[in-house]
DNA sequence: CAAATTTTTGACCGATTGGACAAACGTTAG
DNA sequence: CTAACGTTTGTCCAATCGGTCAAAAATTTG
């Protein structure tokens, strides 16, 4: 019995051009959505001609599942690396740190997911209801240990991980927003580092244990 | 001199049925996007043929600006009433409390809106750098007159209505996602509410002024 | 080198799309 | 009633879209 998904055995052209594909592919896919972008598009955007791009991804679906697999793993990594064992206040710090990093170094990964879910999440909503609930739950269950213990003020874990999705990822998504707002004077890439400043006191100041 | 946009001059056939066509736009074009959307979709939701609906509306586009112009009124309602002269406290928490009962009764309209700056807010950047700026500013000054008469903490006034935005509106836009993760338990019409008391506790606990 | 294999391309196709148009149908005012 | 005006529809069109296919070009393999 071999396993559902076959070993892919790609030739080292193939290696290569489906990377540029998927470069490119996630250019247009987050500035124009799913159905927004058209395989033209990605296949200038990769440099090659829409029959070459159709030899390497039979269906535009499928570029697009590819990308949202490799997604997820990658997205969902800060939340795994928070550490039961280490002291709630610096995990959260730098669990709010990495998101926010993220927001500001992967804002085309971060659109990509947000448009998905816009839409209803059609394509990735087992592996919400599965894969991400379950480890959400693992870490809620993790933070309302620190609330037990006395670490950290109680508050509902999971609306808190919601509050921390929601603002970071706010500065990807509505980027567009965020600098007209801030204007050219303060929406320049400094705009990170206040956000981390803001958020940083928002969450951790609120959190603190109360006399 | 008139005004640039002349007097419509409607029929009653014709106010009742751009109604209903808007309505059916806004269910169609919040689930999938301008592009994602079509006019036969949005017909057929309004209950009419698609020449008739271009009868009302000649392009697409004048459907979804029309529903974006409309939509910005509404959407800024909240922070207008953002009153310089009461409370603080009262008004940040009244300012919440009804940002998120916004995206509890208007989600599709969140979603419009948050679809549109997505997609780098093509149609109304001009209003994001003028008026909403404008108001943005305003509101932020009267929140820092707050914190130098020490009423709250002292914390970026922009970032703070950023990240009133970014965690009210995640329960309209990212609202299937809330749902998969809170499980079908406390996913009910209940999150409304624990979401209001979580955000509650966090902003305001976090803005009391400290000893 | 030469055969086998992989990669690239131009031409093409059916389906869908936004939109035009004139004719048919309804409504309303005189 | 009837003429004028407003509304609705069936039909049609050009453009765009995702995707196919066979043949040419390039690459790998023996």
């Amino acid at each position: 019995m071999t396993t559902g998904t076959e070993a892919p055995r790609r030739t080292r052209i193939q290696q290569e051009k489906r990377e540029l594909i998927l470069e490119a592919a996630l250019e247009v896919f987050s500035a124009h959505g799913f159905r927004g972008s058209t395989i033209d598009q990605i296949a200038e955007a990769a440099g090659m001609s829409k029959p070459n791009l159709l030899y390497y991804f039979r269906r535009k679906e499928d570029i697009h599942e590819t990308l949202m697999q490799r997604l997820l793993d990658t997205w969902l990594a800060p939340l795994r690396e928070l550490d039961d064992i280490g002291d709630p206040m610096t995990e959260l710090r730098s669990y709010i740190r990495r998101k926010l990093e993220m927001a500001r170094d992967f804002p085309r990964e971060s659109r990509l997911f947000a448009n998905e879910i816009l839409q209803g999440a059609p394509r990735i909503m087992p592996l919400l209801e599965g894969e991400l609930k379950t480890l959400v739950d693992e870490k809620a269950a993790v933070i309302r240990g620190w609330m037990r213990a006395g670490k950290i003020t109680r508050t509902d874990p999971w609306h808190l991980i919601f509050s921390i999705w929601a603002t970071t990822q706010h500065y990807a998504d509505f980027d567009v927003q965020v600098r007209a707002v801030l204007g050219p004077n303060r929406g320049g890439e400094g705009r990170f580092e206040d956000a981390a400043r803001f958020l940083e006191q928002l969450f951790l100041d609120g959190l603190k244990p109360k006399g």
